[in-house]
DNA sequence: ATGAAAGCGCTAACAA
DNA sequence: TTGTTAGCGCTTTCAT
């Protein structure tokens, strides 16, 4: 009888007052007498209730959840999306279900359960286009994408500029004077990766370089392709004096690469990276790197998924954010920190 | 009309037969004919139906989604709690709602939102005692805390034998001749922190050494912190041969600081650490370390949350991991990697 | 300003 | 084996 918790029923009868009261006082509604309100209220106080959010999204036919599914929750950058992503939704009172899938068949299971089930409003996905879950995206049903522009044009997104910052990256190390820039990109599935590598490709046509093919490594965003990218210029005898890694972990790995052959970084190779990891500062040398600012990207990303469940915006949005160079020892003797 | 999804109902009708039979199809009962069955899983397909989870939870009175707060989402090993802690909720079919809460006002009102609102059947708390939080866990609900022993005889947890893995951290360091070997900590507000000051102790104490006060330095788990406590052992003129960073993070810092101080590592310093991040083989010299499986402390969290909740045991669990140590160059010149 | 009635889509208990 | 009757706890008409 008093076990289980009480409900806008129990209240109400405490109160002497209908259940609808009640729910109108639980949800803020002008129409109700301030007595009554307050006989209500310490009716809710006394008996320790609390609405039930189950009972209140099957009436309203709305979860107020919304899902974000990612390769993995332990990238960094990954990461950083899910957090700045999850902090907006909670500004805006809405909760945030998380998930990693690890392959397109999880995926297409995960948004089975999500959105098919209906158990979210909305949901955002991180690098669709990693492989081809992005096949299993729900239609007709709010969503948008993180880390690259959607290929149908109907579908949101934000994404870091890509094709700009590697451009900036690029313009940096050509600024220091280097024409023999290689590149360590992402796996070239991935637009990221291409966008990146245009902007490369863009800078040093721009600065009357030819672009040379064999400069250009596809590495899978690891440490250790970024290492094994150094490790391969060196054993063809092409090492270049510059290279601009896609992301923080690949540059990581060449100095270490570079660091085990007896390479002097930044005198005899430059090497810049993208993201500005926590630990990009304490790399030896410090690195220089194009800092993005991730969990903005989760934060509007939630943002505009909001807006369309509630249809505030109707327009088709491809948001694209610009990444700081920040100048360390990798590339600059005096380079500050 | 056709406009929105079918229900239970529409099928049944469309099947010819009542809504509990139709029921009974989707909860793969077995006293239904086989006929009927077909007829039923036709009309399913035919409409498309699927069922409603929120539904479902209304009338099964449970949600089928844990959550899992942490103070935030990007800390490499929280992240790595989760992932693996939602990985074995989805095993079980579970969801996982996994929320950050910076301080103990943000954990209180996320606690609220999901357990006072019944929006969850369980709760997974990441370092219940980094802060006052734990005053806010809820009471008489499946609960499990993750990084530390609960001090509430009634609560179970998952965990890293911290004081065991100090000893065998200091153990290594000793056993490579070193006799001043300075300890820097995580917070010492943090049990995990004292534990592990703990283990280092009687490991020293073993050892017949003395235990010198001015040899421990608190830190925050960054890597400045780490940094910071170095360049503090410098200024003092009492440098150690030897350093104990409580975490990887710290023991960069430490290696870092080292490094710009000209002290080379590990000929004059050695350094280890405790957690083994992918980045800690790429560190300079690469990072010896206590490796822990922390994906593992997430999924054993999430098996003892759903034995709770399904009442399977009812004996309170306090359950320690161990780690393994790697050894690398940051000890030994000649370490493996 | 308040209450009564109906229903969200499903499961559970009982009948037939 | 199948169908009927009740809810789960709330919101939403529509009266009053």
């Amino acid at each position: 009888m008093s076990k289980s918790r009480p409900t806008l029923r129990d209240v109400a009868q405490k109160a002497g007052v209908s259940h609808q009261t009640v729910s109108r006082v639980i949800n803020g509604s002008d129409d109700v007498l301030p007595e009554t309100r307050a006989l209500v209220e310490a009716a809710i106080e006394e008996m320790g209730y609390r609405p039930n959010a189950i009972a209140r999204s099957m009436a309203r036919g709305q979860t107020h959840t919304l899902a974000c599914i990612s390769p993995n929750l332990t990238d960094y950058t990954f990461a950083s999306v899910i957090e700045g992503a999850e902090v907006e939704a909670r500004q805006h009172k809405y909760f945030m279900l998380s998930s990693s899938a690890a392959d397109p068949e999880a995926f297409r299971e995960l948004v089975d359960e999500l959105v098919g089930h209906r158990r979210v409003d909305g949901l955002i996905v991180i690098n669709p286009y990693a492989d081809q879950r992005f096949e299993f995206v729900p239609k007709n049903f709010p969503l948008v994408f993180v880390g690259v522009s959607a290929h149908e044009k109907d579908i949101c997104s934000v994404s870091l500029d890509d094709e700009k910052v590697a451009y900036e990256a690029t313009r940096h190390l050509l600024s220091l004077g280097h024409t023999s820039i290689a590149l360590v990109t992402g796996p070239m599935e991935e637009d990221c990766s291409q966008d990146r590598a245009e902007g490369y490709h863009r800078a040093l046509t721009e600065a009357g370089l030819s672009f040379d093919k064999s400069m250009v490594i596809e590495g899978d965003w690891s440490a250790t392709s970024g290492r094994d990218a150094l490790l391969s210029f060196i054993e063809q005898g092409r090492v270049p004096t510059a290279v601009f890694a896609q992301n923080d972990r690949m540059a990581m790995g060449v100095m270490s690469a570079a660091r085990e052959a007896g390479i002097k970084v930044p005198t005899q190779l430059a090497v810049i990276g993208v993201d500005d990891m926590p630990l990009s500062s304490y790399f030896d040398p410090p690195l220089t790197t194009m800092r993005q600012d991730i969990p903005r990207i989760g934060l509007e990303a939630t943002r505009m998924l909001l807006d369309i469940i509630q249809k505030k915006s109707t327009a088709t949005c491809d948001m694209k954010l610009s990444a700081e160079l920040v100048v360390r020892q990798s590339t600059s003797q005096k380079g500050g920190d």
